[in-house]
DNA sequence: GCGTGATGTTGAA
DNA sequence: TCAACCTCACGCC
């Protein structure tokens, strides 16, 4: 599931649904238990996204009475990350009864959200929150960050577009889905080496890439596929798989292109699968 | 019931 | 480069 949109639209998720209020927090598999005891009772202030990094703001209740706290400063955070595998699901009314797996549990009189599976769920500091964003990239979810920086890497890196994409030091938020699909739609061959992508290319990926992930916060779901290439429009079946949303050319391969025709290619790269068009991006980089 | 793989990251070799 | 970690859904007995 978590690709940058999905922590987005948790971040937003949380928001509504805990914002201000007095939240009860356990853990009931235990891992969990003594972080949860420190901000449980206490007022979620906010929720925040950086990357794959999703951040719930705890603190004393704002007191109007004190301008500085009326903000509602949080001073404890409790961050997360889902890693491959980590799920959040949301309630309304009385929380289901615990599951041996739920790292962390959140609970109002009104809503409940559970934690499962995240490779990290820890209650960190101010300055432990801002360690992580340091070392992560721009994320084209966060208004205001700077693709330069991702460019002042990226133009100087011998590596793969492909891996830089994934590099969360470089640029925040893209997984294998989005950087398959991305490099797709701007034809790019995903072995071509990072200083020999132009600035023109960058910046067409990084809009791009604005573009897409936010219509993926908005549904909660990637897709990919231009109108015109929809399988209404063309009149083709639909995609059926777990994954939800239409696609280029992630986990299509030995399938035909929506476009050329070509049969969509796969092989691995840093570890993970890569997929792409030999006919719609070809080969510019020496294999 | 068992094996597999998945939209991720870290740290050791 | 590889194993480890976290969980669940699916395909195939």
């Amino acid at each position: 599931m978590p690709e940058g949109h999905t922590i987005h639209r948790l971040a937003l998720d949380h928001r509504s649904r805990f914002e201000g209020e007095r939240v009860r927090v356990s853990s009931p598999q235990g891992k969990f238990s003594a972080g949860a005891a420190l901000v449980d009772t206490q007022v979620m202030t906010t929720a925040e996204a950086h990357g794959k990094h999703l951040f719930l703001g705890f603190g004393p209740p704002p007191r109007t009475s004190d301008p500085v706290r009326s903000g509602a400063y949080p001073d404890r955070w409790i961050h997360i990350h889902l890693g491959l595998f980590g799920k959040l699901d949301f309630g309304a009314g009385t929380a289901q009864p615990p599951t041996e797996t739920v790292r962390l549990r959140l609970a109002t009189p009104d809503d409940w959200a559970d934690l499962r599976g995240p490779t990290t769920c820890e209650l960190i500091t101010d300055a432990e929150k801002q360690a992580i964003h340091d070392r992560l990239g721009p994320d084209p979810l966060r208004p205001g960050d700077d693709p330069g920086r991702a460019w002042q890497r990226i133009s100087r890196s011998r590596t793969t577009i492909a891996a830089l994409l994934l590099d969360q030091k470089i640029i925040a938020g893209v997984g294998n889905v989005y950087r398959a699909e991305v490099l797709f739609r701007h034809s790019i061959d995903p072995y071509l080496p990072g200083r020999d992508l132009t600035r023109a290319q960058w910046d067409a990926l990084w809009a791009d890439l604005v573009f897409l992930m936010g219509e993926g916060v908005r549904h909660n779901r990637i897709d990919t596929v231009r109108p015109e290439h929809l399988p209404e429009a063309m009149g083709r079946p639909p995609r059926v798989d777990d994954h939800g949303g239409e696609v280029y050319v992630y986990r299509r391969d030995r399938q035909g292109c929506h476009i050329c025709g070509a049969e969509i290619r796969t092989a691995g790269l840093a570890a993970r699968n890569l997929f792409w068009c030999p006919g719609c991006q070809p080969a510019t980089a020496v294999r």
